[in-house]
DNA sequence: CTGTTAGCGCTTTCAC
DNA sequence: GTGAAAGCGCTAACAG
């Protein structure tokens, strides 16, 4: 039988009240009986039940979500997944509040996260967009003992608790190498079509991409990033003018959500030009793109784990604990025709 | 605040006691009485706290793990999840027993499963020989009320709750496709080495393999597949000696585990051959092919998840709860060099 | 068949 | 400063 309160309490020589308020770091114990206890909890090799603590305190854990309004099927299923946490919210003794803000707006993310300070949840979780006023907000509920998880899109350079996102500069190297191999050794130009260079993911994913084909695929030549705001319309318009005006572009990368522009482009264009695609986020519409050999690869981040991992993290940080570490790694799925879910 | 056992009991008139017996379904309630407490439970929209159910059980998990003593990596590094899951035993209240047993060897499986029926383990998670056998011994546990999830290789067929492992054939199948695609048109032999045919996820990965290349890379012919036993120095020869031998040979789908014997055999090969190499299994030694170019692509399964998944799917069959099932499936990791953890 | 009571491991008043 | 005792939500004797 694991050692408890009681064995400890008896080892000291004092009393559960006083083990408790060493356990929780309270005043009101000498130093020389603390010393005593902490001893005891050392020798005797206590660790706490974090279920009968939680019990008894009838703890749940307060969080706080802050979600872009965003109109793209990734962020909408990031929404769906916050909210099936939130169905499980009792059995996990969770209770999660989700804040809207309209996308890729620094000020608004910064009124939304001000009054947490007051509010104190047991944690905050936000798809960051990178200002520093952002940044100066996040690093006040961090300081201010406020466990804070970026989800999505970091924060470098804040004191954030933890990401729980996918490296978007290796996202961006995965696709240039995978698009590099997949057209042999083939000259000709590269189409890539991103949502909004002003987000910090998108803009890593280039990174990544355009060195891996500086480096390693010299034959291949970038064309002008063309910037379809996660717009169908947009992307369509772009994607189909690009195709008609250069012959020689022979593959892909579209590394912004909202694919279904894209894919109508793809379709639409004639059957001479031999195309391989790259594309993130799988949606039922890049899953049917790629069935059908419209997409090649799709690159994509489980929302689901996202939400999770970002859930798991705040209660262990909300409680001092340590998490495993290799559990947390969000990962950059990869998918061709055959693994599809 | 949510409701508890006392709202029951009041709503229904009858004590606390009772209420229990019928959450557990024991015997000794009327069927009348029964029916108004469950009717209570129902619209009351009870949910049992299962953390204070197992404190007030003093609830373990007794569960154990059958793993074959196979000396390669993968199965390693299994072995060490589990044995690191068995350090978090205490938090997550599970007592955690290893049963070793010869690779590939039924009868040895079986007779570490029978006892198991008088033992009556909360869960039992084994690795797999595909074998009547070892369906019926697990058919038998599954019919005693005892949950069985099996690890890396399934038991298709079986009454088994559940498979913590990746699909195979779809593992094969998107070999070929990179293996395919990254050979671009090109025409030639394609070597495949294996740890043994009488392993069913070996089986499986060649089956998909095979299938793609057939439909769908015609110029590409697949040789005699070689059985390496995932021993290093038989796969070096083997390797060694069909490269010397055949010129045409230009790519290589390694689906076993312990690929140190083909690395070697690699290295060692004369620099005019081009080669395009698939594996599977993420390991020290393949990580630094990977990067240093000598395997193109690593297909993994993460062994950590694995046994994670198998734990958490046990302990709630046990209590009979459901599982997030996105959460639970084991999904086949691929790396190019951008993209290692 | 049903109810009373003590207790799981921990926290939290409220006295001393 | 420290301790005694009650209680979190649930289960398990033991009475009746």
């Amino acid at each position: 039988m694991r050692p408890t309160v009681h064995d400890i309490a008896a080892a000291a020589g004092v009393s559960l009240a006083t083990v408790d308020r060493v356990l929780n770091q309270r005043p009101g114990v000498r130093e020389i009986t603390r010393l005593r206890v902490e001893d005891a909890i050392r020798t005797i090799g206590y660790v706490r039940d974090v279920a009968a603590a939680n019990l008894a305190k009838g703890r749940v854990y307060p969080l706080v979500f802050i979600l872009p309004t965003n109109d793209n099927s990734f962020m909408h299923s990031l929404h769906a997944e916050v909210l099936q946490a939130r169905a499980r919210a009792s059995a996990e003794r969770t209770d999660i509040r989700i804040i809207e803000v309209p996308a890729f707006d620094p000020a608004a993310l910064v009124r939304a996260l001000e009054p947490l300070l007051e509010e104190r949840p047991s944690g905050v979780a936000l798809v960051a967009t990178d200002a520093p006023d952002v940044r100066a907000a996040v690093d006040r509920l961090v300081i201010a003992g406020i466990p804070v998880v970026t989800l999505v899109s970091d924060l470098t350079g804040s004191r954030r608790d933890h990401y729980a996102g996918v490296d978007n500069v290796a996202a961006g190297r995965t696709a240039a190498r995978l698009l590099g191999r997949f057209l042999g050794g083939r000259a000709g130009h590269l189409l890539v079509l991103a949502g909004s260079m002003l987000v910090r993911d998108h803009r890593e994913r280039l990174e990544g991409f355009a060195a891996v084909m500086a480096e390693e695929f010299p034959r291949l030549t970038l064309l002008p990033v063309l910037e379809g705001r996660d717009d169908p319309e947009l992307a369509n318009a772009f994607v189909s003018d690009a195709l008609s005006k250069d012959d020689a572009i022979i593959g892909i990368y579209s590394l912004g959500a909202g694919n279904r522009g894209l894919i109508r482009a793809l379709k639409a264009r004639g059957q001479g030009q031999d195309l391989t695609v790259v594309a993130h986020e799988l949606t039922e519409y890049s899953a049917a793109a790629l069935k059908d050999g419209t997409i090649d690869v799709i690159l994509n981040q489980d929302a689901g784990h996202e939400v999770r991992s970002a859930i798991r993290v705040l209660k262990a940080k909300a409680d001092g604990l340590g998490v495993i570490a290799a559990q947390e790694r969000i990962r950059l799925d990869i998918f061709v025709k055959d693994n599809l879910p």
